[in-house]
Formats: structure tokens, sequence, C-alpha cells
DNA sequence: GACCATACGGAGACAGTCTCCGCTTTGCAA
DNA sequence: TTGCAAAGCGGAGACTGTCTCCGTATGGTC
């Protein structure tokens, strides 16, 4: 009586689980190397699988990516705990998980864009991933308001945004790190501190009121 | 003797200016409709030519696309001059530059990502057309430092790789306006005005184990 | 040991990029 | 005009990558 209730889930089969991990090994060090554009079937060949295979595991590259990313999600949790823990300042706590985030988001090349592209198609399966980590950013981010270390008008989402396409400056292999780092700093000065809203040119009347 | 010196440009066949041009009208309308990655091979047949007349005419996707925006780039420096002429405050000249610069680069969904990697590849048919950007970017901008009306730290590159950036946050079809919105507001807060440099979690005293 | 649901492999359909080469067109010169 | 070489054209097809389908193998269970 392995089914109890309606909708149970069968244990896989052993050869499955075995080939699931080690696609999962294979890949990590295929994006690695070769960005998460790398082919899916070179990754099959690789594992020594049927491309069927992959694909019945995996039935995209999303699919596999957000596999592989849930592995990292534990490490991500534990290190926003730590923060939460060890940071008392909550701006800085702030600034440190957005870092943290950050790293998370270049851990291959080319990841920033299904991630952004996951958070306005919630079919994705990154999407859920994506979803969690704004909430989180939105908690550190209210604490730091409520602090008066963050300005009340940024949103979560919009940090966690600003992350993405920070990483994405970064491009392939770390290529614009300074211009990365300068953009950093430029949005820590968009949201630190209570300050009143900063106005955009399309939102502006022409004349620029001198601030 | 039509061939003067060595490295004479012959002017191209009549048939041949005609394909070239007619091929750009349909790429332009086909890249609006289906981004910058739509078939090449689709363009080829809406205009009515061979594939390998597409590709004799331009090579590769970004020399397309290089060709396309070069038709934009009168329209631009139209509008950097009227800027120059106009606004009389360099910090809002630099402001208004900036979102004249984001509108150009989204002009097609997806353009962002080839023209950061152009940023990096100067083999690239855009990388020209990126640098000279990024030098109008710089003058606005070091008059706006001048002025005080910038912070000394930041650099032309990174405010173009910032626009960049706040146009891929875009997405596809102006999917996340609003966050672009802050971002920009972020950005400006970044370069906006005097002040010290803002510090950056990995420029921080980071004691990587166990902060 | 038999049975069958589960899973496997890989051939191949499909789509996109890009090249190659035989044929056509253009423009110049006689 | 006519002839002819250079310039340009078209599209078949090589190549690469994604993803499906189905005949075959295998693990787990009775």
């Amino acid at each position: 009586m392995s089914e109890t209730t309606g909708a149970r889930e069968r244990r896989p089969r052993t050869d499955a689980q075995r080939n699931r991990t080690h696609i999962l090994d294979v890949a990590e060090r295929h994006f690695s190397e070769h960005g998460i554009t790398g082919s899916l079937d070179a990754i099959a060949k690789r594992a020594g699988v049927g491309a069927g295979t992959l694909y019945r595991h995996f039935p995209n590259r999303d699919a596999l990516l957000a596999a592989l990313l849930r592995a990292r999600d534990e490490d991500l949790m534990t290190r926003r705990d730590e923060i939460r823990r060890e940071e008392a300042d909550s701006a800085a706590a702030l600034a440190q998980w957005l870092d943290a985030l950050g790293r998370w988001a270049t851990a291959f090349d080319g990841l920033p864009e299904p991630l952004r592209a996951a958070l306005t198609e919630d079919s994705s399966p990154l999407a859920l991933t994506c979803q969690g980590y704004v909430t989180d950013t939105d908690e550190f981010l209210r604490a730091a308001q409520r602090d008066g270390g963050a300005r009340p008008e940024v949103r979560g989402r919009d940090l966690f945004l600003g992350v993405l396409a920070t990483a994405w400056v970064r491009g392939a292999a770390m290529a614009d790190e300074s211009s990365a780092r300068a953009l950093t700093a430029m949005m820590r000065s968009g949201w630190a501190g209570p300050a009143r809203i900063a106005r955009t040119v399309s939102d502006a009347p022409h004349r620029p009121d001198q601030t």
C-alpha cells in the first residue's frame, strides 16, 4: 500500500534518481564553463544519457536552471539568516543581502536574463524562486525603512531588479566589474537614507527646478 | 581606369543598393514586431530576397542592427544638440540626454543585450556607435561635474551602462515600466549632486570568514 | 520468476544560421 | 548596339541546437 491518498507521489525509480542527480552535476559544470546558453544535448551527451532522458527530467532550460538554483537556495537562506542574526544595522543588513543576491545571480554567465524574464512570466519554473527572494528583499527593506535607513518609496521588487541589472552589466566572465561596482554604489544612494523622491526626467516638467 | 588610388570604394550596383535599403526597411519592421531575435531568414523571405543576399549585405545580426541604428543616429544627434542648446542647467541636460539614450536603447526588444556586449568586444559593428555615445555621455557628465551637479567619481561609461541596464529591466514590450522608473530615479541619486562616495558592501571591510 | 509501470536511448522532425556556387544582371567599353 | 567581365543574386544544403516519439530495457512488486 504505497499509495495512500489519491494524488500520492510515487518515489521515482533508483536509476531515474541516479540519472537526475548526475545530470545536475554535469549541467552545473557545463553551465559554469559555457554559460547558461550551453547546449542541452551536449550536457546529455556529457552525462552519458540520451536526450530524451534529460528532457524527461527537465523539460526545458529553465527547469534545469531552477533545479540547479534550488541547490543553492539553502546557502542563500543560510546567509540570509546569518545577516539577520549578526547585523544589527538594518540598512547594512539590506546592503549585505543585496550583495549576497548579486553573487547568487552571477552563479552562471547569462543567468540574469531568465531570472528577469521569470519575474514577469510567472509560468517559468524560476518564478517561484525569484518571487521568494523578492519577498525576502522586501523584508530587509521594510526593516531598513522603519529605521529610517531606506527611502519609503522604494520597493523590494525594484531592488531585486536592480541587483539583477547590475549582475547583467557584469556580463560574461565579470567583464565590467568596475562599472558594476559603480552601479551598485549609485543604486545604494538611491535607496539609502530617508529623503524625498528623486525625480526622473520623464516625471519632471522640462524645467528642472534646480535642486 | 575607374580605379585611382589603391583602396578605392566602388559605388555598388543599383540592384544591390535597392536590395540593401529594402532589407533594412523590412528588418526594421520585423525587429519591431518580433524583437531583435527574430529570424534573419524570415527577414530575407519577407523582403523577397535570398538568404545569401541578406548575409552578403549584413554578415550577421549585429551588422544589421548597426545599420538600423545608424539611421537613428541622426535623430539622437539632433536631440543631443537640442539639449545642449536649450538646457542651461548641466545636470538637467545630462538627465535629459540619459533619457534620450534610454529611449534609443529601447528601439527594439532585446536591444540592450548586444549593445552591452559591444561595449566589451570592440570587434562588434555596434562597438563604434556605443563608444561614441559613451563619449557624448562623458561630455554631458563632465559639464555637470564642473558645475557641481554630478559626483566626481562617476564615469560616462557607468552611466551609459546604467541606462542600458534600465532599458534591459524594461524587458520585452515595456514589461517592468515602474521598476525601470524606480531604477532611473535611484541611479539619479547616485550621480546627482556632489557627495561623498557611497560605499558598496564589497568595498567595505568585509571579513569573508564570518563577518 | 513474471509482470508492468517506469524510465531509457537515440533517431529524427523541426527551426535557425550561414556558406557555397552556378546563374543572372549591370555597367562599361568597343 | 553588342559583348563581356565584374558584381550581385538565389536558394539548396551543411551544420547546430531543441525537443518529441516510440520501441526497448529495467526496477520493483507480488
